[in-house]
DNA sequence: GACCGATGTATCGAACCGATACATCGGTAA
DNA sequence: TTACCGATGTATCGGTTCGATACATCGGTC
């Protein structure tokens, strides 16, 4: 999927930065839908974004800068930046809707940026993810039912407790749903790009 | 990791099965845990399994089969059955603790195998993953402390939200690990293995 | 001045997924 | 009768992701 790529150029947006910095804004960002992100998959990402020209180096600005020259083989930190064409491209994933933007994964970075979503968008994204989480819901319900009898009581605590996570989430993106609607949400925020930079 | 492995061995304790009905019984067992699991990891997973001789065919029992010989290409169902080397080495997974047994997937594959894991591997396990959580938990709420200001509506309400998802399931660990101490549980269930086939 | 943990870039092998192709079977609608 | 369809079933391909690892620099601290 392009879960990261999207991610990526999501946080790009809020200025240059380079790969250890980025992977420490995806972590706090993405942080409560999944693990830390590896460079193993953020270094590979971000040669892709690069050969697409969504991205591109944006050779460290030596303002500042220890003014030593390199001796050695220094390694410079590379900072990347996003491109017009990264703009556009995370514009159109942002708009986009369909099954990968209510699975698990996918959900998940696109509710990350929801304030850069509108709000149409953002409705139908929730229900396409809350009709994902009711399905998922129903399975768990029919093994419980069905095959009760079957299963030994670790495996029936833990559908248990899946389906008790289910149920949450249906509520939780419930609420949510009820708060777009009443028009309880900014409709989008404006991009916070030049934010922090006087 | 080896968990794909690890629940496929466990789920052949149960008896001889082919890989379209080796998946349906993973999607049950662990489809509280994981999304149902693909065929591009199944077959490949059963094939290093036979190369390490963990498992082997068990050519089809043509007991009541239909008699009709193979006129095309014939491709049978292949029926794969654990070997005595299998179970030793599930037996050796089992009682491993550490690391990936409290990771995320690691730790929902071992719980689902917990009726045939001994009570101190158990407790073991419980408590490095309630630590685990824990610590995910306190991470959340450093975010949401320190840099509530500086995120957006949305993105701090995933990390509320996970951060009642973490604090749920540290609640969940702590009643199951008392359930545990008080010898509420079983130690270890009889193998299954003939059970149903009278 | 030796050490150490945080910062930082980068790659490798293995695992895993989604999509896809192909084939058989039972049922059912034309 | 035939034609189709959905469930059953095996299998692979390309691409993404992860965990482990290597290497290097920097600011402290003992």
């Amino acid at each position: 999927m392009a879960t990261l790529e999207f991610a990526v150029l999501g946080i790009l947006h809020e200025g240059p930065m380079h790969g250890y910095e980025l992977r420490k804004q995806l972590t706090t960002k993405l942080g409560a839908i999944r693990a830390a992100i590896s460079y193993g998959s953020l270094y590979p990402t971000l040669r892709r974004l690069q050969a697409a020209g969504l991205i591109a180096e944006a050779g460290e600005t030596p303002a500042t800068d220890t003014a030593v020259p390199p001796l050695t083989s220094r390694r410079g930190r590379v900072v990347y930046k996003i491109t017009a064409d990264g703009k556009e491209r995370f514009g159109e994933m942002l708009a986009r809707t369909g099954p990968e933007t209510w699975e698990d994964a996918g959900f998940g970075v696109h509710f990350a940026f929801f304030a850069r979503t509108d709000r149409a968008t953002r409705l139908r994204i929730l229900e396409g993810r809350r009709r994902k989480v009711e399905e998922r819901r129903e399975g768990l319900r029919e093994v419980l039912s069905r095959a009760a009898e079957r299963l030994d009581a670790y495996t029936l605590e833990l559908q248990r407790h899946g389906l008790e996570a289910c149920e949450r989430e249906v509520r939780w993106l419930e609420e949510l749903i009820a708060n777009e609607r009443s028009g309880q949400t900014p409709e989008v925020t404006p991009p916070q790009e030049s934010l922090g930079r006087p």
